[in-house]
DNA sequence: CCCTTATGAATGTCAGACAATTAAAGGTCT
DNA sequence: AGACCTTTAATTGTCTGACATTCATAAGGG
């Protein structure tokens, strides 16, 4: 059944097969929940191998769009991309982008802070009380004194989704999620003195008022220092390090 | 070899053996360009026979993690992932999850505006007059009377991007791209009559001028109006719509 | 010295087998 | 009749071995 392309496998069989199902998922010939045919089967339509035929299979498994079931009835089925699945991919890729393409810390701060401050109105206007305490929580989680870098990094970013969160746009979140996380190993790099998380902390205090009072310039202003007080971390990490290097 | 884990057999075994070359790339122990070991020398490291290396490998390939080689000196290699690469599965990924979610026109409409607009400032400052003659051309283009559909949204999606692009950051391009690209299927169902394209290229237009004269309140100003006609269009939409169905 | 030809290492594909899993059908006991 | 157990068939997961294909390098010939 090989009647295609004599002359052009430019990519591998399972490549191909691959794609040809992502395309008639993304096209919606197949449907949320819809069972694919068999491996089996499959091998037959397509005319070649149960391996390669899996091959493709794994393909779109690692891209989340179909799960597999073993057993009776089971089989592969078209996968919903929920909001969960779509986060971690979106913050792997953007993870492995900031780390081998050599991001400048300056580049990836303004794009962090640039698209915070585009959540902060709406997240002023719509900030809950749930959101409002789950901000709380992290910020006296970070003025304890024996916190480790790790983990104050980590209620740091857990802080920043909070505020994205409480703009409650789930569009926006997810968008914003890959520019948050895959900041944090750059992040991790900035060894915090106890001096400049309490500066982060004050900063972050005044953000959380400002949502509570609903007061978007406020909240505006209080990323904006937050912004130049990490560059100036950042930067001052930069220079220690060169300085020790020669 | 098998000596690990004799009741947490939670997934495939080839899965478990891609998490763990991913771990090795994302944690840094294996670096952009270098090569894996062989399929025979990781089927002998890890215990399993060669065809489940294989559906691990074609996992992580799926991923652009890796690209493979035939031939003497051939193999795996840690793929260095581009901006180019990062952007068409951020692109793929969003259009899933709004496509699978039925996310609201608001929503959607509400995300992109909001990025863009956290944009504009800093296009307003660094745009260069090759930016502004992208957006230029792109508005002449829409301007033409005999435009399909299709290539309208098109352009329109090209000079949404032009903008972004002159922000000049690009992280933030790699963020917006979700956003913008993956509101064109959703921008589609719009079918834009000649009165409605005129106000769009009108926006447009005073967009373009006040990235001109580094204006950016009047870029905000022209974002916000794009905005509200774009969602008044869709919500025009969405009553005929209802009244037809009815 | 250059061109051609082997060589070998690696991925790509195939075929067939067996293990493991699971839902549903069928059978048995109360 | 209904609850519980057993069988069965379908399907994925894994293994083995083979052969095809590709391609950089080494070997050989002019």
């Amino acid at each position: 059944m090989k009647t295609a392309d004599p002359a052009q496998p430019r990519q591998d069989l399972s490549a191909q097969i691959a794609e040809a199902i992502r395309d008639a998922i993304v096209e919606g010939r197949m449907i949320t929940g819809e069972r694919l045919p068999s491996e089996a089967e499959l091998s037959e339509q397509f005319g070649v191998s149960r391996s390669t035929v899996r091959e493709a299979l794994k393909r779109l498994a690692a891209q989340s769009l179909i799960r597999t079931q073993r057993g009776a009835f089971g089989g592969a089925f078209v996968n919903r991309l929920s909001y969960q699945g779509a986060y971690s991919q979106h913050i792997t890729t953007s993870t492995l982008l900031l780390s081998m393409n050599a991001v400048s810390f300056e580049t990836a701060c303004e794009a962090r802070y640039t698209l915070e401050r585009a959540c902060a109105p709406i997240a002023a206007r719509r900030r809950t009380d749930h959101s409002l305490a789950t901000m709380r929580a992290e910020i006296a989680r970070q003025s304890q004194a024996g916190l480790s870098d790790e983990a104050f990094c980590a209620s740091d970013v857990a802080l920043h989704r909070a505020l994205v969160d409480a703009a409650d746009n789930p569009v926006l979140s997810y968008q914003l999620a890959g520019a948050v996380e895959a900041m944090q190993p750059l992040m991790n790099m900035i060894t915090f003195t106890a001096r400049s998380r309490g500066e982060i902390v004050g900063l972050h205090s005044a953000l959380a008022d400002a949502l509570e009072h609903q007061d978007a310039p406020a909240a505006d202003t209080a990323l904006h220092r937050l912004e130049a007080y990490t560059l100036t971390l950042g930067r001052d990490v930069m220079a220690t390090r060169a300085r020790k290097s020669t």
